[in-house]
DNA sequence: ACCTGAACACCGTTCAAGT
DNA sequence: ACCTGAACACCGTTCAAGT
């Protein structure tokens, strides 16, 4: 396959993005400058702006990354269970391992302010993801293992807890001390936390 | 009581505390700037300067703000209450309600990359309002509405699941229309949910 | 004590220009 | 098509100076 290399780069835009997000696991997203990944992707500083229509446009991009990913990764956890209560439990857990993996996506995708309306791929991505976990909810409500109704409102309850788990984990507000500790302490709070599910009504 | 009125204030410390939560509910934590927070406040950009290190000491003092009326809140909500289960419930549904009436404080508190080692006032706050969690847990063991042990684990649980509430809602991620419907979720969610405290271990 | 203006090294973004 | 340097209006922070 030839490389058409114009300029710099083969990709200029996954040169930049994945600049970002080294930025990011470095500085944070608050320290997190334009000009500084266009120097570290080895062009001028506003050669990103061939491809991204401002600094909020990159990082939409980083969550929409995010987003896809997190997706991925929920459906190939739950792709090995048998059960419907299984494939939910596993998603959870998913859910915190990719919050730990990648905590400047994480970050980027719940924190940062990017605008939904003039992003429409960020959007879709985290509506795809949370569909996701809805999906396996009412898996389990068709085999009998959650009430029947609306799945929304157990789907932001398990929702919550995951992502408080999560959240709290990536701030270092935890007393755990290790990656593992933090996802057995998941494990735990998702299996206690089950039957109460059906009554989130 | 006599006002000593040194310059432009009687107190520039509130004065500009004040402003920059004003700044921060227009603009973000992210858009924040100390400049700015001079401005509103009606002082020279370099006077925040005799009140605050630097910025981020400024943002740990609006966090320190944040975690003691968070305290309170959840004191004086449970203050009320009767049984100690209903004073977790109380406790707890005080954490979302404050997250939706401070906004800009919770986003602080939590997300601004606020060093605990540089800023032991901040630090403590926290700290201070999690053992106000704790101490609630361990009211319903002593009462046996919590099996007893380590009441770390059980809190841990129910602070996630009350963080993961307010920071989804906080973020517009939720399809509610008023900040009601998001505490009648939270009450609800929390009700379902306080027997699995139990098996928290 | 508390405040100021000038200065420095940065930003994000725009624009005219180069290949 | 893709990249560049200069320019503009901003930052955070420092410093010498004023009352």
């Amino acid at each position: 396959m030839p490389e058409d290399r114009p300029y710099h780069h083969g990709n200029l835009r996954e040169a930049l993005l994945d600049a970002a997000i080294r930025l990011i696991a470095k500085v944070g997203p608050a320290g997190f400058t334009l000009r500084e990944v266009a120097r570290r992707a080895g062009v001028s500083h506003n050669a990103p702006y061939r491809h991204f229509r401002d600094k909020d446009e990159l990082l939409a991009a980083v969550g929409t990354q995010g987003f896809r990913e997190l997706k991925q990764a929920m459906l190939r956890a739950a792709e090995s269970q048998t059960t419907s209560l299984d494939r939910l439990r596993r998603s959870g857990r998913a859910y915190v391992s990719f919050a730990l993996r990648r905590p400047e996506h994480f970050t980027v995708m719940f924190d940062a302010p990017i605008s939904k309306a003039a992003n429409p791929e960020y959007n879709e991505a985290g509506q795809q993801a949370f569909a996701t976990l809805v999906s396996f909810i009412e898996m389990c409500q068709r085999e009998g293992r959650l009430p029947p109704g609306d799945p929304l409102p157990p789907a932001l309850v398990a929702w919550s807890l995951v992502h408080g788990i999560a959240k709290l984990a990536v701030a270092g507000r935890f007393p755990f001390r290790s990656k593992a500790d933090v996802l057995k302490f998941a494990e735990r709070a998702i299996d206690g936390f089950l039957p109460a599910l059906a009554h989130a009504e």
